[in-house]
RNA sequence: GGGCCGAUAGCUCAAUUGGCAGAGCAGCUGACUCUUAAUCAGCGGGUUGGGAGUUCGAUCCUCCCUCGGCCCA
């Protein structure tokens, strides 16, 4: 095999050490052995080693000890003149592996071409050491993968944001916990399906492309389909798909997928998402409140095995129920505001002004008063929604897609549930009404056609399957990423997504 | 979009007032058959993110750009 030029290696530069290590692998090749190994089967996974052996001690070892068949990275490695111990990891647990010269055919080939990152299998005894080190003592070793670049630090790891999320294979392999957070991830959605499913919830799938995106206030990404030469949006929320199933007839859906909004970044934003979106027929959205309770305290309880959670500087407490309040009325308390002046704009806007508060430009399409309740919220609110809690009575205007109190025709019957300051999941009583649905999908055409790029057009099919009849229903949606972020302890959105978007590498 | 901070060897980090760019790990050579961040002796490794400017002289000061982090919108 000749070596690369330059021109095709291109932008994968080659350090010393890259040098040294292919100079090493051809060394393996010259001896008639593939450096990129054959599969290596039945293999034991080194989890499962540990645990067969846990029970074991240096007194209580049978005769003949076990034997084991295992593969892995070698991220450590003590040499000596005639025998080296290594440390292989696989699926992110390790286990000390013991090379002798007498044992090993072949001894000085490997003691020599071996480095760290390289990924082998043996075969080999089970005993401890001296110290007590529970070891395999290798029989034979085949190599599985040569590798040609460098670990980072054995010690320190990789502490590079930048390099730890472009690169997250290295991450995974110098990072131990990244590996933890990202099985409790799969823990957490596993559970979540199971929960769903025995709630008597159906697990759907609905358009990711969809011709009219809607269900929330976004912008789209666009794309174009060649074969039927048609615009396509990726979606912003399953919302109107899901709700369609209940006309048909499918009375408890849920759905887990990803949602794209053309938006910013941030620690709690990435552009693709995922949530758990579901709705139930003939419910209200108190129960959906109740249901999320016990959704989070029993996840609490699977992953830290109680409800009391620690989430960066505050311990959070998931046992049910979660406090509540309202909206307008919490505003309203905070700053001595009578219920008749909830929506009225001079007065909202002389609040602001004496509190020194900015007061929020208009913007087009959006409810002016909207805007300055909002602002008092986050002012005043925001700040102490550190613990779980249901924030109910949103206004009318913010919320086009909810049903309207009975008792207000002002408020909706809505809920959003804040966790640490962050907004996990938000939930109503679906509209449920054809006619009022048309009028605010027009008036979202008006604010779209007046520059207010979120505002979705209308979706005259959704309104058209609304006129078949929809049920009563309660949706929710859930923000899986942030649930994430909650039950494993990561303060930013970038450390659950295995590969957040970044602005591509210079 | 705005503010603040950061980018130096493969990795983790230093570098005094602007004066020869260093250490640990990793690598290479040698010793070592129970170490576990192995140890011991020796050696090599740099476009200081990119560009421009000031200066006798720039990792350091100024400006522009790229990428990232945190906070704000």
């Amino acid at each position: 095999m000749d070596p690369l030029t330059p021109a095709e290696t291109g932008p994968l530069d080659q350090s010393e050490h890259e040098r040294v290590r292919r100079a090493k692998r051809d060394q393996i090749l010259m001896r008639g052995i593939d450096p990129y190994g054959a599969p290596f089967p039945d293999r034991e996974p080194i989890a499962h080693l540990r645990e067969r052996t846990e029970g074991l001690s240096p007194e209580s070892l049978p005769d003949p000890p076990p034997s084991a068949r295992i593969a892995g990275r070698i991220v450590l490695m003590r040499r000596f003149g005639k025998a080296f111990f290594a440390t292989l990891q696989d699926e992110g647990e390790r286990f000390q592996i013991y090379v002798k010269a007498d044992l090993l055919k072949d001894y000085a080939i490997w003691a020599e071409l071996l480095d760290l990152g390289d990924i082998v299998g043996v075969e080999g005894t089970f005993f401890f050491t001296k110290t007590g080190e529970p070891t395999l003592q290798i029989a034979s070793l085949t190599i599985l993968a040569k590798s040609v670049r460098p670990l980072p630090d054995k010690w320190h790891g990789l502490s590079d944001t930048e390099a730890r999320y472009r690169q997250r294979y290295v991450d995974l392999i110098a990072t131990p916990d990244t590996h933890r957070v990202f099985i409790t991830r799969s823990l957490i959605v596993r559970f979540i399906r199971n929960f769903m499913d025995k709630e008597g919830f159906l697990e759907v799938e609905t358009p990711m492309m969809q011709p009219t995106p809607g269900g929330a206030l976004a912008r789209p990404f666009a794309t174009h389909h060649n074969a039927l030469d048609i615009e396509l949006f990726l979606r912003i929320a399953p919302e109107l798909y899901l709700k369609r199933l209940i006309v048909g007839g499918m009375t408890r859906v849920y759905e887990i997928n990803r949602n794209f909004r053309n938006e910013g970044v941030s620690t709690r934003h990435n552009p693709e998402f995922t949530m758990m979106e579901f709705y139930a027929a003939y419910a209200s959205y108190e129960e959906l409140m109740a249901l999320t309770e016990r959704l989070f305290s029993d996840l609490a309880q699977k992953i830290h095995g109680k409800t009391r959670i620690p989430f960066g500087d505050h311990e959070i407490d998931l046992s049910p129920p979660f406090r509540r309040i309202s909206y307008l009325d919490s505003i309203g308390q905070a700053f001595g505001l009578a219920p008749e002046d909830y929506f009225n704009d001079g007065r909202l806007i002389a609040l602001l002004q004496s509190k020194g508060i900015p007061v929020p430009e208009p913007r087009p399409g959006k409810p002016h008063v909207a805007l300055l309740l909002n602002a008092l919220f986050e002012e005043a609110i925001e700040p102490e929604l550190t613990q779980p809690t249901f924030v109910t009575g949103y206004p009318k205007a913010i919320s086009p897609l909810a049903r309207s109190s009975e008792h207000d025709p002002e408020v909706t019957d809505r809920f959003e549930l804040f966790i640490a300051g962050i907004e996990v999941a938000n939930g109503f009583n679906e509209l449920n009404d054809p006619d009022e649905q048309l009028r605010r999908f027009l008036a979202q055409q008006e604010s779209r056609q007046s520059g207010d790029l979120e505002a979705p057009p209308p979706d005259y099919d959704y309104v058209r399957a609304l006129e078949y009849g929809l049920p009563p229903t309660a949706g929710e949606g859930i923000g899986i990423d942030r649930l994430v972020m909650l039950l494993t302890n990561q303060t930013s959105i970038r450390d659950v997504l295995l590969f957040p978007l970044l602005r591509p590498d210079a």
